[in-house]
RNA sequence: GGAGAAGUACCCAAGUGGCUGAAGGGUCUGCACUCGAAAUGCAGUAGGUCGGCUAAACCGGCGCGAGGGUUCAAAUCCCUCCUUCUCCGCCA
């Protein structure tokens, strides 16, 4: 959410930035602050003369005096406050329901773009494999392996959903294992396991409400439940309300997660294998910071991702997002992409962005100054660290064999128990 | 799922309609006493948020789990919801 107060002041500024991201308007999101500001002074005027007469009341009443006339006149004012609390509490709703509806205002040095055409990469790290056979994709490495089974995960639940099986169960549970364990080592981040179901203010909290509820699984019946489209929405949640010491910033998560997603809008893209499903696993990596230390924090999260590749030794490239690629709560995004054999290019293994105040805003997450005692929203950061079907994608096509077998990369080797090859 | 009980500030806790921004403890901080500490005494320890163009000061609104309602006036009465706890049932 935007600070109201920084489109009351500098509402061209922020009016150029949103622009940056897509077609929105405040114009009339100024008109009603205004309305309200004006209302809030005449109302608040009202509240003031009533409490001063309410003490007076019983005062009156002790001296047996006839209040009889005052009873009468504060009715007709009671009536007064509660008609211009009534307008005043639509105009908030509609200013509120406006704010959570507009996105995050790009980083001003962001990239100005279109779409992903736009996004520039800043980075390569590795390079692309030779094979001197013909590249199978990983859908059919993983199925003539029998470690994956699309079939049967399509006759349990349904089109977009994946099956790992014996090894290939074992090879997810393995890099799960293997992230999580890079990422809290040394106590570097903090590993939670959270509820994969959260509410509706949680949802909000993060940005996925009210604006993208369609891309959201409901869980129906009688609770107004979502399922959890990535384990950002319960981590960052977890501060919600809340008014941290700042002398424990930054503060660092890590939490494997199932994830769930429509994937309304993507018919027909990416509709085989592990790269676009409707559930999958990742281990996301979440900040609380400090407002003046957040682009470093997001510069050392994005490290902390590309690790895991480096450590699989899986070529990669960094990008950065330009403004029309970013999504609704960020300000600043890079996307890590992992080398895919079968695809020919670079492929999103990682998000990772910093929201600034926007999501703190949201979920009201602030944090006690520790020199000034003031207190004040933090920054939160996040970045898939990383997606756990892309990164066995990716594993399966840039560690095939020419006989349909895989190497499993160094090292993941321990966390297979010593398995160096599934074939 | 059934039956009860409770939610007040950092913690414990008093408070059934009006001079309650909320008794009393504890905690912490400062000062005094002390060579120092303990003990003791004194003082402070709601914060947040919104508005008054900005900031400090100041003024005002809101605030006792959340949201409604009754009333001139609500922590206090009524309703709905949430959370926690106890007992029963069920269950990994």
């Amino acid at each position: 959410m935007l600070d109201i107060k920084r489109i009351r002041e500098n509402g061209e500024e922020v009016n150029e930035l949103l622009k940056r991201k897509g077609d929105y308007d405040i114009s009339k999101l100024m008109e009603l602050d205004e309305n309200r500001r004006k209302l809030i002074s005449e109302v608040e005027e009202k509240k003031a003369e009533q409490n001063r007469v309410s003490k007076l009341i019983p005062v009156y009443k002790k001296e047996k005096k006839d209040v009889s006339e005052i009873l009468a006149e504060m009715k007709t004012l009671s009536e007064e406050i509660k008609k211009s609390d009534d307008v005043l509490k639509s105009l908030e709703a509609e200013i509120k329901q406006i704010l959570l509806e507009l996105p995050n205002t790009p980083n001003p040095d962001v990239k100005i773009g279109k779409d992903d055409s736009d996004n520039d990469e800043i980075k390569k790290w590795g390079e692309p494999r030779q094979f001197d056979f013909e590249v199978k994709a990983h859908w059919d490495i993983g199925t003539d392996l029998g470690i994956l089974d699309f079939e049967r995960a399509a006759k349990i639940t349904g089109a977009r959903f994946s099956m790992f099986t014996g090894i290939g169960a074992k090879l997810e549970r393995a890099i799960i294992n293997f992230m999580l364990s890079v990422h809290t080592d040394e106590g570097k981040y903090t590993e939670v396991s959270t509820p994969f179901m959260v509410n509706r203010d949680s949802m909000t909290g993060t940005g996925q409400l009210p604006k993208f509820e369609d891309d959201a699984f409901k869980v129906i019946e009688d609770r107004d439940l979502f399922l959890i489209p990535t384990a950002e929405v319960p981590v960052t949640n977890l501060h919600r309300d809340e008014i941290l010491d700042g002398s424990e910033l930054p503060i660092y998560y890590t939490a494997y997660s199932p994830c769930f997603r429509k994937e309304a809008g993507s018919a027909g893209r990416d509709t085989r294998g592990l790269i676009r499903n409707h559930q999958f696993d990742k281990v996301e990596i979440v900040k609380f910071s400090h407002p003046d230390t957040s682009y470093d924090e997001h510069e050392k999260l994005t490290a902390d991702a590309e690790k895991i590749l480096q450590l699989l030794k899986l070529p990669y490239r960094v990008v950065e997002l330009c403004t029309g690629d970013m999504t609704f709560s960020s300000a600043k995004t890079y996307d890590i992409e992992v080398w895919m054999p079968s695809y020919g290019r670079y492929v999103e293994i990682s998000s990772c962005s910093n929201f600034e105040d926007y999501q703190a805003r949201r979920a009201n997450i602030r944090f006690r100054d520790k020199d000034t005692g003031k207190v004040n929203f933090v920054h939160t950061l996040n970045g898939s660290g990383l997606a756990v079907g892309r990164t066995f994608a990716a594993i399966l096509e840039n560690y095939q064999n020419a006989d349909g077998s895989v190497n499993i990369p160094e090292s993941l080797v321990h966390f297979m128990g010593g398995l160096e090859v599934i074939k």
